[in-house]
RNA sequence: GGACGGUUAGCUCAAUUGGCAGAGCAUCUCGCUUACAUCGAGGGGGUUGCAGGUUCGAGUCCUGCACCGUCCACCA
């Protein structure tokens, strides 16, 4: 046995080893009751970061935990496209190397330097994924957007647009005029900013707004119909004002979405451009008229200021109301929050577009029904297929406080918009020729017919990946045995985004659960609390850690002291005291073997009461180990091993036996006991670090070894 | 504006249903004893954010407050 432990050198070695003995493939495996993970597919937008190997790191420790207790452990990888943010890297990429945008290069050119870019990507993923010592079975590795995931794609699709539960309209969408693509409420992320906020004189009317260049189109003024100052006016009343260009003529509204509280109590609108505004102009039927083009530049209804961009029209406008003398008062400190694309797009104006929508309202009868709660032959709608298993207990999520954040969630969700105006995706499977329109999963046949342009948002493909990863639509035996999956493995940031979407997807297209239960961790920091970012300079790259400390201390490093839904804080300091840690049981497995070259595994012999109260003590440890871990405790159950080891084991144990040894009576029940319990520490570390555990488990001199400690039997 | 989480040793965090406040790191003292100095032996360090309440007993339960953080929300 070396004297050191090279993590390098062992690491490189150990996984092809792995690979080799086929045991992260199933199929391999002797057990017949599943346990199935599907590795959430990090995005080929680049590298892999320390939330990844985080999350390895867990999934990796489930699986290798149940595969020792004789389970079929499934753990499927694959990798996302991620629409919108490789998108958006490898244009910026190209407008940074070359000064051109995507509309530039076309979309053929533009979507081979995506592939490319993403399989590069994709490689390095890998390869990192392997090197963080992953058990996943890459036999059955799957992209978003390979082939069988495009057919379940467009298949799915096909299916709810059939049923009416997706449609197409004129809504208003969350423009990004720098991405050129409309993009989901949950995608949006909120700034907040010091504006100015101006009171502009509108007839007899003071209005307030934030956006005087949106105003040129107004013509209604809209008030609470119990604003006692404005009684004298009537709904529908008609008024004459002299505005930016000129007099035009108004119409009184009055609305309850108006707050009287909120500056005058009166305001313009523009339904074309804001939400509110928008619902108001629809109850009352009142015309709307864009203002802002998708470039995010005035119209020519902005008559002298058309075609400038907004910060540049802004003061400009201010200027023109003032010299109007219709400027009465700016309030230069006005806070409010700005909507902003956060996979790093740009500011986010609202336009009426015409989108892809999924109803989620929308009753439907549901034909058959795993789901407890909810009958065969059911009405339902898709709030209530995500709700459902929630709230039966059927899919369990831990921490439970996520619960109701996802039902409140669920409480405000409107229809969710699913198309996109890039270029990287799903194309939606929808054909048009004339006023016809067709939908399949083949383009239809005969002549003059035009795909829609848009893609789909990346997550539609991600809603389905429990079951497109083993085969749906095809009613492979893979999807009978292995799903639903045991635990979905996640960051709790993307309960929305994901989670709530596995759940409505799958509850339709499989009558099922995707998962049984959801385990949600929290984000890797750095140890000031912040999040790791590029831009901040503060990132720990997992792979130097590996290189400098080893996969083992940087992956259990990121397990202790990260409980459920918390976030873990993460310095170098920290993996190094882990790297100290897997020393440590390096060379507690020296002494023990150096001090059993002699024992002959074939003499039975009987042990003594401190021979056994010390087997016990790893027993009472081990059991402890096994029941935190089956209630996803990994840093209880990390802690209490390492405890065990370090202050028990060696401060202990070893150290009484080194006389025990000495003494001819003693010693060879001694050293069945030491192997003995040295063999059970290594095979309950063994999914926090298994490079280390395999390397010694190799080295023992005892009978009956398994090719390989990833089947050795869970010692409880 | 609404919700949720947090506040415990210098730092990072534990403390099952209320039952003697703990661990790792850091620090200090001593020790290169042939498993390990990436180590060992030992020490110091606390009014559990604040103010009340319930209880034989509160870090834990209740009420209020303060600060930090996160999520959600159409205030122009």
């Amino acid at each position: 046995m070396e004297k050191k432990y090279n993590s390098q050198e062992v690491e490189g070695r150990t996984y092809r080893f792995w690979e080799e003995t086929g045991c992260f493939n199933p199929d391999n495996l002797a057990g017949s009751e599943p346990f199935t993970i599907v590795l959430p597919p990090p995005n080929v937008t680049g590298n892999l970061h320390m939330g990844h190997a985080a999350m390895i790191a867990y999934q990796d420790i489930l699986i290798r935990y149940n595969r020792m207790k004789g389970k079929k452990a499934l753990w499927i990888p694959g990798t996302d496209h991620a629409s919108i943010a490789t998108s958006s890297k490898v244009e910026k990429r190209i407008y940074e190397e070359e000064g051109k945008t995507r509309h530039d290069l076309g979309r053929e050119e533009f979507l081979k330097r995506v592939e490319s870019f993403a399989q590069e990507s994709h490689d390095t993923i890998v390869n990192q994924v392997k090197r963080m010592g992953a058990s996943l079975d890459w036999s059955r590795e799957a992209f978003t957007l390979d082939d069988k995931r495009n057919l379940a794609v467009k298949t799915a699709f096909k299916r709810m647009y059939e049923q009416g539960l997706i449609y197409r309209g004129q809504r208003i969408v969350n423009w990004d005029p720098l991405m050129k693509t409309n993009v989901s409420d949950d995608e949006l992320e909120r700034e907040e900013r010091k504006t100015s906020f101006y009171y502009l004189k509108f007839g007899p009317f003071i209005i307030g707004t934030s956006r005087p260049e949106t105003k040129f189109g107004d013509k209604y003024v809209v008030m609470h119909p119990e604003d006692k100052r404005y009684l004298d006016y009537k709904h529908g009343q008609e008024i004459e004002v002299e505005w930016i260009n000129g007099k035009v003529k108004a119409i009184i509204i009055k609305d309850k979405a108006v707050d009287p509280e909120f500056g005058t109590g009166v305001m313009t609108i523009t339904p074309w451009h804001d939400l509110t505004d928008f619902e108001i102009a629809e109850r009352h039927n009142l015309e709307k008229e864009q203002i802002i083009d998708f470039d995010g530049k005035l119209l020519s209804i902005a008559k002298e200021f058309s075609g400038m961009e907004i910060e540049k029209a802004r003061p400009l406008i201010v200027e023109k109301f003032k010299k109007k003398n219709l400027l009465s008062e700016v309030d230069e400190n006005y806070r409010h929050s700005v909507a902003v694309n956060s996979r790093g797009g740009g500011l986010i104006e609202s336009q009426i577009k015409e989108q892809w929508f999924i109803d989620v309202n929308k009753k439907f009868r549901i034909e058959k029904s795993n789901i407890e709660g909810i009958k065969d032959g059911q009405e339902t709608n898709f709030k209530e297929l995500m709700r459902k298993p929630i709230e039966t207990g059927q899919i369990r999520i831990v921490p439970e406080m996520f619960q109701k954040i996802y039902y409140h969630w669920i409480d405000n969700l409107r229809d969710w918009c699913i198309s996109r105006q890039i270029w990287y995706g799903h194309r939606i499977p929808v054909w048009y020729k004339d006023e016809e329109v067709y939908c399949d999963v083949e383009p239809p046949e005969g002549k003059g017919w035009k795909q829609d342009p848009d893609t789909l948002d990346t997550w539609f493909s991600s809603g389905l990946w429990t079951f497109s990863t083993l085969g749906w639509p095809e009613e492979t035996s893979e999807l009978k045995l292995y799903h639903p999956t045991s635990v979905m493995e996640t960051g709790y940031d993307i309960i929305f985004f994901w989670v709530a979407r596995m759940v409505m997807m799958t509850t339709y297209h499989m009558n099922d659960i995707p998962f049984e239960n959801v385990y949600l961790h929290g984000l890797v920091l750095d140890e000031k609390g912040k999040k790791m970012s590029k831009s901040l300079g503060n990132t720990i790259d997992p792979l130097d850690m590996v290189e400098k400390y080893g996969a083992d201390a940087t992956r259990i490093s990121l397990i202790v002291g990260a409980t459920a839904g918390t976030d873990i804080r993460l310095s170098e300091d920290r993996i190094r005291g882990y790297r100290n840690f897997t020393n440590k049981l390096w060379n507690v497995s020296r002494f023990v073997l150096m001090n059993t070259e002699d024992y002959n595994a074939e003499e039975k012999l009987e042990w003594t009461p401190k021979d056994r109260e010390i087997f016990d003590g790893f027993k009472k440890t081990a059991k402890k180990a096994t029941e935190q871990l089956e209630n996803y405790q990994f840093s209880h159950a990390a802690e209490n091993l390492y405890h065990y080891l370090w202050h028990n084991f060696a401060d202990k144990v070893l150290e009484e036996s080194k006389e025990v040894l000495e003494n001819k009576k003693t010693r060879k029940t001694r050293q069945e006991v030491l192997l003995e319990v040295l063999k059970g520490i290594i095979k309950t570390l063994h999914p926090f670090i298994p490079f280390v555990t395999e390397e010694i488990y190799q080295l023992l001199p005892i009978k009956e070894k398994k090719k390989t400690i990833m089947i050795e039997d869970w010692p409880v």
